[in-house]
DNA sequence: ATACATGTTCGACGAGTATCGTAAGAGCGG
DNA sequence: CCGCTCTTACGATACTCGTCGAACATGTAT
């Protein structure tokens, strides 16, 4: 009915830092919700696809919203999150977007193997 | 010395996984590595000036040479590494160059984000 | 060759944290 | 009113990983 929305604590512009943000976006599992939150602009908890317990949604988005990441907003009873885009990108300037453009959700098999063996030491 | 050089296995530009990457840009030593040697341009282990012992160094590099970050040079008995910049940047458009420009090494307590007094990558 | 310097590898230890189950709080609908 | 759903808080468990010391490998200098 009305306008005035009521939104659960963040960091403020200046206090996000980008090896927190790093720290955050680092999770496969945090990585795959803000991937989610893109695609959806909006979502509580319980709305993502998260090949993990709710409870467990809840505590990364708890440290995606303390990390400046997402905003989380107070409507009724449900706790919908979203980017904070304007932020980021303030802050961090092509982050995001260098983030969510590469490797676009694909979950069958893609694991990089890092100590394998490396074909090619190009350059 | 000969102009050919021998480096390190590193993966394909196209093996780059951009959670690899955020994994090892997480952490803050590894962080600190990164501005050292994006100031630097290039630099060895032992050169580097981290709050971490030698070996700490050497698992630290080779967590960013196999996720893709630097590449390492073999030169006699030293290992020089340098940023994969052209890589990163073909990869993830505008992702170093946000994270680089973001809060310099703050050691001196709050970040100065301009006008700082040697932000200059050589290389 | 011997000695030294530079890096890497290995085993071990400890801190951090991802995950879960359960319980409790808060709003909504019957 | 009572129940139902969504969400968070708490405790417990297991695992990842950052760190170190020591040993080893390799290349350089004396």
């Amino acid at each position: 009915m009305n306008g005035q929305d009521y939104w659960l604590p963040q960091p403020d512009l200046d206090g996000i830092d980008v090896g927190t943000v790093l720290q955050a976006l680092a999770d496969p599992v945090r990585l795959q919700i803000v991937r989610a939150l893109d695609a959806a602009g909006e979502s509580t908890c319980t709305a993502l696809d998260v090949p993990v317990k709710a409870s467990t949604v809840s505590h990364h988005m708890r440290s995606l919203r303390e990390s400046g990441v997402v905003s989380t907003r107070l409507v009724g009873n449900a706790r919908p999150s979203r980017l904070r885009r304007d932020d980021l990108e303030r802050r961090f300037p092509g982050l995001l977007a260098s983030i969510l453009s590469a490797t676009p959700p694909s979950r069958d098999g893609g694991d990089s193997p890092a100590g394998g063996p490396d074909p090619k030491p190009a350059l």
